[in-house]
DNA sequence: TTTATAATTTGACTGTTAGTCATTTTATAT
DNA sequence: ATATAAAATGACTAACAGTCAAATTATAAA
């Protein structure tokens, strides 16, 4: 029957237009400075409405953390070159998140907000929810540094999937230095690209195959 | 005169009870989870009480932060030999961190509660404050790499600060992924402590000299 | 077209909690 | 014993996430 497929449609593109109105709020004011009628006043809709598409103000904010990490996959997929070698698509994918957080710094602060709270308390939806579907970035990372390890080009006594989430811990935790610590940076006279430089240097030499 | 003195220090002793008590309440049902009026039973004292000594909630809990910094600050100190090499003793800091998170879990996650904030847009005080002060992490990590540039163990082609920062970020990230990833590591079948070794191994590589 | 039924939306309302402040209690000085 | 200053109180306010009975709108049937 047309009709539910319409309203199905209709449900979803809903939920979509909710989500958007959420982002310019939070974006503009950040999530605790953000109200829900202001998200309500901005989908012109009402407080009520919110909460039939979604279970609280944290589940519209996973659903923006959720399509940052869409496009952060996206963009790992697309810098990978297959004529080129593990090691250097790996170092390609590290390049590409900090393009990431300098193109969508927004994006990025929503994924960086849920990583205070561990996923064994997460109330209602998981914090690593994200990572246990087909495509996502430490898939990406993952399968990348296989291959690396396959044409030689990166060391083999880690596991690729060890060395995958060595790395993505890492590179965010230098992410989230130099997005929130800039402080830091300016009182010692650092700047954010010295730290990116340097880690690239340290990741490479820690990473590479010294056959 | 001897009774302001007194007064100063029941003031600090106060001051002191109460941090111990929002210790207590928010380790044990987290900040988000506790209220004032709890802190303030466990206190033995009002509400209103609290007020007089912090302007806010966050202002205890950042109390509490500053307490956890000053523990590692002390463990880092202690962890350092004079008669080791530079890149020596840049290790052991790490491997001391990885301790102090093991032994103190709360202290640790009241230190990350905090990240997710940008220091630019922080309320009352600033993330970073705690790492002007003359003795902090990062200060005891430069320093220390500084040696092993001069001893000849650390490569010196990327400067102490920046290296150290680099280093800082990282170990961040990792024992963050290790604490609030639990569930990826699991699914994956990998063990806390590989991600360490791992990270351990990179880094020994990254930034030891090879002359 | 009219009426009945189902789906969707509304916004006034509730409960919770951070933070305030006029009043009371306690400590010090005269 | 009295006056004054310091410290503590707890009832109160404001803000806001989340709820739900009632109203509105869309679809189906007569």
């Amino acid at each position: 029957m047309g009709i539910s497929e319409r309203k199905k449609r209709e449900k979803e593109q809903r939920k979509n237009d909710i989500i958007d109105a959420a982002e310019k709020i939070f974006f503009k004011k950040g999530i605790n400075n953000s109200t829900m009628d202001e998200v309500a006043e901005e989908a012109e809709l009402s407080k009520g409405t919110l909460y039939l598409y979604f279970k609280s103000k944290e589940e519209i904010h996973f659903e923006i953390k959720t399509r940052a990490l869409n496009i952060l996959t996206k963009m790992f997929t697309k810098s990978i070159c297959e004529n080129k070698t593990g090691l250097e698509n790996s170092m390609r994918i590290g390049k590409t998140y900090v393009d990431f957080v300098k193109k969508h710094p927004n994006y990025y602060k929503s994924m960086i907000y849920f990583e205070s709270n561990d996923c064994s308390t997460c109330q209602f939806r998981d914090n690593c929810e994200n990572f246990f579907k087909e495509d996502n970035p430490l898939m990406i990372s993952t399968k990348t540094i296989s291959r690396g390890i396959a044409d030689g080009s990166i060391r083999s006594d880690i596991p690729a999937n060890v060395l995958s989430q060595t790395l993505w811990a890492q590179i965010n935790g230098i992410l989230q230095f130099i997005s929130t610590k800039q402080k830091i940076l300016e009182f010692t006279g650092v700047k954010a690209e010295d730290i990116i430089n340097s880690q690239i240097e340290i990741v490479k030499n820690g990473i590479k195959n010294k056959d």
